[in-house]
RNA sequence: GGGCAGUUAGCUCAGUUGGAAGAGCAUUUCCCUUACAAGGAAGAGGUCGCAGGUUCAAGUCCUGCACUGCCCACCA
């Protein structure tokens, strides 16, 4: 078999991608032996195409699955894109524009068909993306939602809240985007701080001189007040409250009102009301009964004004109100202020609030339901810290705005009768699914359905029910085995828009929670820690990542630095350590496969022939129980590193090397006994990674095993206890050696290659098994540290032509081939008595402090004693060689 | 204003129940040794944000503060 020398992960990650979607690797049935474990997908944009946050999102979701695969479960991951409302529509609008045409001109048919069109055309491009990485996604399950099951679930969902009286409609004040016509969630508002100034303006007391000062940021809105309102307990204006004002410009007589929101401290202590565009102003204006007037308009143009401001935007009203109250002496001072202004998450455009009728779903019932959910641990934040944040949020929810004034997504399915022309008959709006065949009230046959389609969010609340077809059935089999999922993985930023919601949605339906975990990954930022961002220009392009450093390395960078909930610095630098390590894997294991050419099979049982044998076993078996651990509790950047750190500096570093004269070895026995050991450690360590580096482990394994099963269908490695682990200590004794002995000749200047003779003089404090182990291992010594010959002996003099290593119970010397050079020797010994004395110091200090002899632990002091000792024994034994030198 | 994270080597980050500060990258020296130079061996580099406290012992526990980031809020 060949294989390159450097790991070609292109072809790689064609055969497995072809093979897993081929043979539907990642397709699920029912299957009532087995326990299912269910992840659905946050479903992409269908505008979206894949960046970084979606990478590191889907790969955690792949490496869980592939892990739970492993583990036994029945695994489904279910795939799908979401129509995205707004966002979608304002792609698309953007397309007809360049060609000189709005949707009005299409109208709505037309429109929605080119809407159509153009997510058939592109929308599933990000699917293959997600296919490219490798996700084992369950590809006959693709859900979109506006297809037809899911459209069904919107309309079945909407209907039950409508006839609990859940959803109703009013005219209320709401966000509003002149932009894009519609209204918005209380959360689909952004908010921004932006400098600004505050315009402090006298509004003149009516029958007297005298005037009040209101400050604000939004001098425009004046037009539109209906009174200023001050705090019932502020002795400065308490006298005025009752009293009528002239509002300046327009003329118009207001009140002075009094309430309890208005804080003193602020300003002047004096607010003006607005009550048709601002919220607070819309309950003192409520508790105080006052005219509510419009000013400004769906688009964004001033409304009900004198003629001179009439039609302008409300940035200019906002420079002509000040100007002319300015000219008219109005204007007490301008101040600069910082504050936050609310703009359009989707087009960033400034949001007003003004009334306008919509629907609205009273979310108190089933939000007390989410946040019990949360208290009795039915759902589980990792990391828990966003436990506080959800029920805090869910807390204060005020009803949610559902309707939306665009044309792309759920039409609302509510008819209204058209026959009942002078509303005589009071005929009441209808939830239906299709339009009804007569009404209830008038026995009318015409209908009309209510223009507005549903917040996107609002179907999206309904993915993990949707997918599983409940709208059609709600007693269906897949809804019955698959749900509740088992977890969600998301990023932070839409636990209110999205996690919040499917939990009440699930609860409310299912009467469960639509997942257990709730996992919480950070967001990508670059190497400077910034947000990546288009107009940044800072965005790496995974697909870039992948052409560049291939999929697992990609997958692995990410994975290794995602702990759950906190963000994540990426540079060129991470996929290329992630690259480097795919590679490593691909060498050791070519090592391996070469070795295994001349061997017919490796043994069945595992017999650790010595102590790297037994050693090896041992830390593989911790490394099997800690990566285990940490992976069910989604440290899955925990369980990438451990693995590294395994595979790199134990396996390669140490056993593989130790290793290499047994594999060079004639004897056919020995041969096989040392890679029957490299091959189940080797499996081992490719299974534990397959779920983070699924192609290169694929492609290793089937290489190593030729028939046996994929390495996702393989079972992963279980947890025993060890039986050697004394080998670590016994390990870590040679090891000690042979880096001291590499040491001394690098800083010698002895070529790492040279073999030189060893003498090991034996200490009298060395203990009997310490002793033995070095002996019965001599050869790794010889091996690593190249030492052509080692006699052990007692009472030893120091040779001459040799240099010194004090290693725990043994004084080493290095034989050299030419003279000592003793001023070096004596410099470098001398140094290294500087070091011994440092440690006598800090021990003794330990020592001498009664109260910790007195109350630590024995084993504690025992060690202390033990570094002192030590240190006391090298320093003798450097000053008996320095004057050996003289 | 409230809340949540974070602050450890030049950079990115680990650091278990308190018990001699760790990795990767960068850097220095040596090595193309028949798995791997995308590699190996070794070195240098740290007042663990600051100030108190608890303890025989604090990067780790407690209190306060500073700075950074994020979230929430009725910032007129």
């Amino acid at each position: 078999m060949d294989m390159d020398k450097v790991y070609n992960s292109k072809e790689v990650e064609k055969k497995w991608n072809r093979y897993w979607v081929e043979n539907k690797t990642f397709s699920a049935k029912i299957d009532k032996n087995k326990k299912p474990f269910t992840i659905v997908i946050p479903p992409a944009n269908v505008t979206g195409s894949l960046h970084m946050g979606h990478a590191l999102n889907v790969i955690l979701q792949d490496i869980i699955i592939r892990l739970k695969k492993m583990q036994g479960y029945n695994t489904l991951w279910v795939p799908g894109i979401d129509h995205g409302g707004i966002a979608t529509q304002n792609v698309v609008e953007k397309f007809l524009k360049k060609e000189g045409i709005t949707r009005h001109d299409l109208g709505r048919e037309k429109f929605l068909e080119k809407m159509w069109q153009w997510r058939n055309e592109t929308g599933s491009a990000i699917l293959d993306q997600l296919k490219m990485i490798g996700c084992g996604l369950d590809w006959c399950r693709v859900s979109f939602t506006m297809d037809e099951s899911c459209s069904k679930s919107v309309k079945k969902a909407f209907i039950q809240l409508f006839e609990k009286g859940f959803i109703y409609k009013g005219k209320r004040l709401v966000n509003w985007c002149p932009r894009c016509l519609t209204a918005l969630s209380d959360i689909e508002v952004e908010y921004e701080n932006e400098k600004s100034n505050l315009w402090h303006i006298k509004y003149p007391l009516i029958d007297s001189g005298s005037y009040i000062i209101v400050a604000t940021t939004r001098p425009e809105t004046m037009l539109g007040d209906t009174a200023v309102a001050v705090n019932p307990d502020d002795k400065r204006y308490m006298h005025l409250v009752g009293k009528t004002l002239k509002l300046p410009l327009v003329n118009r007589e207001i009140k002075i009102v009094s309430d309890y929101i208005v804080d003193k401290t602020f300003g002047t202590g004096v607010i003006k009301v607005t009550p048709a565009h601002d919220i607070t102003d819309n309950e003192i204006a409520k508790r105080n009964n006052l005219e509510i007037i419009e000013i400004i308009g769906i688009n964004g143009k001033m409304i009900n004004v004198p003629a001179k401001y009439l039609e302008l935007s409300v940035e200019e009203a906002r420079k002509e109100v000040g100007k002319d109250l300015e000219e008219a002496g109005f204007l007490a001072k301008i101040e600069d202020y910082v504050h936050s202004v609310g703009k359009c998450y989707r087009c960033s455009t400034k949001v007003e609030y003004l009334m306008s009728e919509q629907w609205f779903l009273n979310v108190r019932e089933m939000s007390k339901k989410a946040i019990d959910a949360a208290n009795d641990a039915k759902t589980v934040f990792y990391p828990q810290s966003w436990k506080r944040p959800y029920i805090l949020w869910l807390e204060n929810l005020r009803d949610w705005c559902i309707s939306r004034q665009i044309w792309w997504g759920h039409r609302i399915p509510i008819y209204y009768c058209v026959d009942d022309k002078d509303s005589r008959k009071n005929c009441k709006p209808i939830a239906s699914f299709d339009k009804p065949k007569e009404c209830q009230y008038c026995k009318g046959k015409n209908f009309m359905q209510d223009g507005d389609v549903l917040d996107t969010w609002f179907s999206s609340a309904l993915w993990p029910i949707g997918v599983f077809g409940w709208g059609e059935n709600e007693n269906s089999q897949d809804l019955k085995y698959f749900y509740p999922t088992s977890v969600l993985v998301t990023g932070h930023e839409i636990i209110y828009l999205w996690v919040a919601r499917m939990v009440q949605f699930g609860l409310e339906f299912m009467k469960n929670v639509p997942y257990k975990d709730i996992f919480i990954h950070g967001i990508v930022r670059d190497k400077y820690g910034k947000k990546m961002s288009k107009s940044l220009g800072n965005v790496v392009d995974p697909c870039d990542i992948i052409e560049k450093y291939g999929t697992d390395a990609l997958r692995f960078a990410l994975a290794q630095s995602a702990a759950p909930g906190r963000d994540m610095q990426v540079s060129e630098e991470s996929f290329l350590v992630a690259r480097n390590f795919a590679n490593k894997i691909w060498n050791a294991s070519r090592f391996i496969l070469m070795n295994l050419e001349n061997i017919d099979k490796v043994d069945e049982d595992i017999k650790p022939a010595e102590l790297a044998d037994e050693w090896i076993i041992t830390e593989f078996e911790s490394t099997i129980a800690k990566v285990k651990t940490v992976y069910d509790s989604y440290n899955i950047d925990v369980a990438a590193r451990e693995i590294y750190d395994f595979f790199w500096t134990k396996y390669c570093d140490w056993y593989i090397e130790v290793s290499k004269i047994r594999i060079a070895s004639s004897d056919i026995n020995v041969k096989r006994q040392a890679l029957t050991i490299l091959v189940y450690v080797l499996k081992g360590t490719l299974q534990l990674l397959s779920p983070v580096m699924p192609f290169i482990t694929s492609e290793i394994w089937q290489i190593l095993n030729k028939d046996e099963k994929i390495i996702v269908e393989s079972v992963f490695p279980k947890t025993k206890a060890s039986q050697f682990l004394e080998s670590l200590e016994k390990m870590k004794t040679v090891q000690d050696i042979i880096v001291k002995i590499r040491t001394l000749k690098n800083e010698m200047n002895i070529s790492s290659a040279v073999q030189i003779g060893a003498l090991f003089n034996i200490l009298d404090e060395l203990d009997e098994n310490k002793e033995k182990t070095v002996k019965e291992n001599e050869r790794y010594i010889k091996q690593l540290a190249k030492i052509a010959s080692i006699q052990f002996g007692k009472n030893i003099e120091r040779p001459k032509n040799s240099i010194l290593v004090v290693a725990d119970g043994f004084e080493i010397f290095l034989h050299l081939k030419g003279l000592v050079d003793i001023e070096k020797e004596k410099s470098r010994l001398l140094k290294e008595i500087v070091i011994a004395e440092q440690e006598i110091e800090r021990t003794v200090v330990k020592l001498n402090n009664e109260n910790f002899v007195k109350k630590a632990p024995k084993v504690e002091i025992e060690k202390i004693q033990t570094r002192l000792n030590n240190a006391n024994v090298k320093i003798e034994k450097i000053n008996k060689s320095l004057k050996f030198l003289e």
